[in-house]
Parts: structure tokens; C-alpha cells; sequence
DNA sequence: CGTTAATACATAAGTCTTCTATGTATCTTT
DNA sequence: AAAGATACATAGAAGACTTATGTATTAACG
């Protein structure tokens, strides 16, 4: 597991992206997908994935649906046209920020052997 | 520029980062030199480098020297073997990180056409 | 058959990080 | 002379997430 600090930003990413490849999914089971694609390494919380599986339905961004599995409901979620569109931009906002991370993470600042 | 949430959680890395290229530097200059590497893309903000630098200094990981220039007092960190070894264990595990992060971003779920 | 673990949702209170705003002061450029 | 850059600092507010708690169903195990 990484240090919470670490994750904080990257759960509507992350949420978004995982609908753009699902025609729909419930909480529970995004929370499996990311262990799962994650080896385990990324575990979101559910006191953080089910406020911010809200929010995004206040913004209209996933659209749900209620689904009776024996006396459980489940709900699943799934991308409105404008979440589409806020998935690619998010996720590709994401990739070029970790390129700009590598710049600053990977960068050998200058020799300067006069100094020492 | 980023939204801000992405760059969340990164602050200490750089810092530590850019301390262990540099044997000493003032909380102005990281934020040039953030500025510098990331081609304007990472603006750090006093209100939180400030209490950022302070705090590593609290816990050990930095210390300080003040150097007068001219009437004007600068502050410089310096990591300490602490620092040094906090630093090398962030950015692995920020450079780790990004690996899982694209292992969810640019992973193309099953395809199930027997679903459509 | 009873208990534990897994499935599945949800929210409230607290914490931590960062942002915005503000303050002070010096130095440089126009 | 004024504006912008350099250089520090902190307080209050905002926001995201954690921890803790709650409810309920279903599956697995001994």
C-alpha cells in the first residue's frame, strides 16, 4: 500500500476512468476492480468512493440504476455523455501531469563541482 | 496548469527532491525552480511550502542556515541523513506509484460483446 | 447451525493538506 | 516614484479523505 497522501486527487480520475470502460458499474465492485488492477497496492475506502459516486451523479456526470439481486440493492453507475468527456480529459490530464512529475522526480540538477 | 487536486500529496516528494540535488536551497528558489523544471505547469504556494518546510525541519529531515543578504535574511534547508533517506524512499515510491496509476489508466477492460 | 467473512450500501465527525488572503520588508527595474 | 520581483511568515477557510459506525443480505466454514 502506498501512503494515503500519495492517492488523494486520483479518485475521480480513476472512478471516471474505470466507467469509460464499463457500460456500467456498482461501488462495491469498482473498489475490487482497482485491488484487483492494482495488486492490491490501491484500496479505496468506501467512506471516500461512495461520497464521491454522488457527487459525480449531483454534477451529471454518471447517470444510476437500481438493481434488485435477491433482497440486496445494488446500484450501478454509468457515464452520461458529459462524464464521457470529463473521463478522457482527466485521465489524460493525469498522464501529462506524471510526465511533468518525472521531469522534477528524474531531473539531475546541475554539477557543480566548483562549489564544493 | 493542473487542477489542484492532482498535484495533492506531492509537495514532500519535491521538496525532498530537489533538496537532495542541491546541497542547500531557500523556500523562494524551490518555488523557481519547480517552476523552472515544470515549464510553469507546478506553481508551489507560500501558504503551503512555508508550513511544509517547517515541518521537515520539526520532524529532523531538514536543517536550516540563515544567510544575510544585504539587509534581507535567507532561510536555507539542507537535508539531513534523515532527509536524505526519506528522500530516496518518497520518490521510489512516487515513481512506483505512477506505474500502478497507469496500470489502471491505460488498461483496456474486457471486451464482452456477448454482453451487447 | 451458528459464526465469520464477504457483499453492499451509507453517513458523520475528525484530520490533514493546501489555498487564499494578508502582512512585512528589501531590492530592482522602468 | 511606482511597480514588480525577491523573501519570509501565518491565520482562516475550504476540500478531500480517513476512521468509525450503522444497517442488512448472502456465502462459507467448522
Amino acid at each position: 500500500m502506498y501512503s494515503n497522501e500519495l492517492i488523494k486527487g486520483t479518485l475521480r480520475t480513476i472512478i471516471l476512468k474505470l466507467l469509460s470502460e464499463n457500460t456500467r458499474m456498482y461501488g462495491y465492485e469498482i473498489t475490487q476492480k482497482v485491488k484487483e488492477l492494482t495488486d492490491d497496492e490501491i484500496q479505496l475506502t468506501e467512506g471516500a468512493l461512495y461520497p464521491m459516486l454522488h457527487k459525480l451523479e449531483a454534477e451529471g456526470a454518471v447517470e444510476t440504476e437500481q438493481v434488485s439481486i435477491g433482497k440486496r440493492v445494488r446500484k450501478y453507475y454509468q457515464l452520461t455523455e458529459v462524464g464521457k468527456g470529463e473521463a478522457t480529459e482527466k485521465v489524460n490530464e493525469f498522464l501529462r501531469f506524471i510526465d511533468t512529475m518525472k521531469d522534477v522526480l528524474n531531473h539531475k540538477n546541475s554539477f557543480e563541482p566548483w562549489l564544493s
